[in-house]
DNA sequence: CCTCCTATGCTTAGTAT
DNA sequence: TATACTAAGCATAGGAG
């Protein structure tokens, strides 16, 4: 039997389910190749399925990478209550996960890391949003390499393997 | 007359190429959308164009910032000489970023920010892939961020306006 | 679970306005 | 440039092996 026609809603059936998520995905992704192509153009999908462990990343994991690092420096829109002077994401993230990260935790940091104390009047009320308190984790975790960068270092051993 | 057979290949023709992206584009995002409903699962599309100052993100930019996410978490390929411990592509990035940045400005960064001298020990060479440039590059934004944020206060200004 | 098949629905290149 | 049209190419649901 040829198709029928679709309704837009979740396939219940699983294997069927299945089935047509390769096929469509397969679909789409030829149709973004030649998206590209016809029109010289980047271009990067992003698709998690439970049918994989990781998210299918199309053309691949660079390019996907290449294209978040240019969204990093996109205007942001005016969703929050802070204005850019530049186009640059990154910058603000920065900045506002900086001085959130220091008004919390500035002094213990410091001592485990060895650093001096300042932007004492940097710090400031604030409310923020989702995006800022992402940021903030992602320097979290920027600290966290470092403390333990100068543990391995002064245990003698380096945390980085070479070949 | 009906549709002819599509040769793929760049389009030359600046206004068919423009027609094209367009049509193309919303077939596209249109059958990511069927995708993501009749198999109940995340997606995201980030497609650069010359029509558009920003890049097309679908479904919004806070679902892709979202997978985003998401796929820092993911381990690494091989492709590097690093092992990972976590499967924390952040970590390493800024581990590295961290370990180059070092190397090169350490000295007179830390002077600009009034931070300490330390990591002398830490400070190795090593070849550093493309990556890691560019992980470095994001550090480099940050420290400057954080300049730019310390002059400013100084001169008793923030770069942040506030509504 | 595949792969192959194909009728049928869907997309779209070229045209007209 | 945008919108509408439509013929024909293309994608794919369901079935068969």
């Amino acid at each position: 039997m040829g198709r029928r026609k679709v309704t837009h809603q979740l396939i219940s059936d699983n294997s069927t389910r299945r089935v047509t998520f390769r096929k469509r995905k397969d679909g789409l992704l030829k149709k973004l190749k030649e998206l590209t192509i016809l029109c010289g153009l980047p271009a990067c999908a992003i698709i998690y399925s439970e049918y994989k462990e990781g998210p299918e990343l199309w053309p691949n994991r660079n390019e996907v990478r290449s294209l978040l690092n240019r969204l990093s420096d996109l205007p942001v829109e005016k969703q929050t209550k802070y204005k850019m002077n530049q186009n640059d994401l990154m910058n603000r993230m920065v900045q506002d996960a900086e001085k959130r990260l220091e008004k919390v935790q500035f002094h213990k940091r410091s001592m485990d890391l060895g650093l001096m104390t300042m932007y004492t009047d940097l710090i400031t009320d604030a409310d923020y949003s989702e995006e800022l308190k992402k940021a903030g984790e992602m320097v979290e975790k920027r600290f966290k390499a470092i403390k333990e960068r100068v543990k391995a270092v002064k245990a003698g051993t380096s945390i980085i393997k070479r070949d």
